[in-house]
DNA sequence: AATATTGACGCTCTTACGTCA
DNA sequence: GTTGACGTAAGAGCGTCAATA
């Protein structure tokens, strides 16, 4: 594993984890700010992350968030959220402003996307679910009238619309491109773009809701795998490390019992530490700084310390 | 001012369907 | 033609937050 410092990777992959490694604990807080009902909602979610990652070494817990997938307790600010605040390139702001308009005509958040005229009007998947319980754009009523003359972005016979059961919608390139392009500018849209967004799709806004539901977990389950990939090569690095670090300590136990250090080595392998002062012979022998240091960790850490993420060599290297 | 209620919203898990090898 | 894996749209339940009573 090349060493990548733990900011670094922080960095590359713009998220944040937060690890509980020993006693030390990782945190990480999710900030989720919530708007009025009716306001505009800007949910990025926030992270604030804060990590005391080399407090202890030698024990390292993984928390498991999720039942699905092996996930750990961090927090993903990805890049799409970074910038989220930035004016959408594509026109949902603008057909925001004037599905604004239109609202203000109509309150009927429903969109009038059943033209006969329409390139691609599509297929509610659950037109034929009179059980189907909506009860959030079902408020607005527009979901169920647009329930009804329905054809899917592929061609959808009669039948298929007389057919029980849900029927899978697929959307068009066109639509998934869209669709994509906006979630690149804002991976949550406010009710006003929502809007826009299944204006300009010929979709309802609860299928571009889905889809951004969706599409928020399919990168945050892509990202927790990263994660885990990158995690599982940091405990590998501290296993490594640790049991290292066990030999020597074993190793300098015996010299201990054996002798002092310094009386054992010829007086030319040994040096002096400029900055501590203390007696050490560059490879085995800094007993007091190295392995105290690693494994006690009782103080600030110490120059004798170097992090498994940040260098290949030796704690006892000083 | 403190508390309970309510509505909106996002997240997670799950189901069902379409596609493809 | 059948089957299983996979991707994904959508349903359901839950938690959180802010507004309101």
């Amino acid at each position: 594993m090349s060493k990548m410092s733990f900011e670094d990777h922080h960095q590359a992959c713009n998220i944040g984890l937060g690890l509980g490694i020993g006693g030390g604990g990782g945190q990480v807080k999710f900030e989720t700010p919530r708007e009025k009902p009716g306001r505009q909602r800007n949910n990025k979610p926030s992270l604030k992350f804060d990590y005391d990652l080399f407090s202890s070494l030698p024990s390292m817990s993984i928390q498991a968030t999720s039942r699905l997938e092996p996930s750990l307790t961090l927090g993903l600010l990805s890049s799409d959220e970074s910038n989220y605040h930035q004016v959408n390139k594509i026109d949902v702001n603008k057909a925001a402003a004037a599905a604004a308009c239109d609202q203000e005509q109509s309150t009927d958040e429903g969109v009038p996307q059943r033209q006969a005229s329409s390139p691609h009007t599509v297929l509610s998947s659950f037109s034929n679910n009179a059980s189907v319980k909506r009860e959030r754009d079902l408020g607005c009523s527009e979901e169920m009238e647009v329930e009804n003359k329905v054809v899917s972005s592929r061609v959808v016979s009669d039948e298929d619309e007389e057919g029980s059961g849900r029927k899978k919608l697929r959307l068009t390139k066109e639509q998934s491109a869209l669709l994509e392009e906006s979630f690149k500018e804002h991976s949550t849209l406010n009710p006003k773009q929502k809007q826009a967004l299944a204006k300009q799709l010929n979709l309802r806004p609860r299928q571009v809701e889905v889809w951004f539901q969706n599409r928020r977990a399919r990168t945050k389950l892509k990202q927790t795998e990263v994660d885990c990939e990158y995690l599982k090569k940091c405990c590998e690095s501290l296993t490594d490390e640790n049991r290292r670090l066990h030999k020597e300590l074993q190793e300098l136990k015996a010299l201990k019992l054996a002798q002092p250090l310094y009386m054992q080595l010829p007086a030319a392998t040994l040096t002096m530490c400029p900055s501590c002062e203390r007696i050490g012979n560059g490879g085995v022998g800094d007993i007091q700084g190295s392995a105290k240091n690693a494994f006690g960790m009782a103080g600030k850490p110490h120059h004798h310390f170097y992090s498994s993420f940040t260098t290949t060599h030796s704690s006892a290297a000083c």
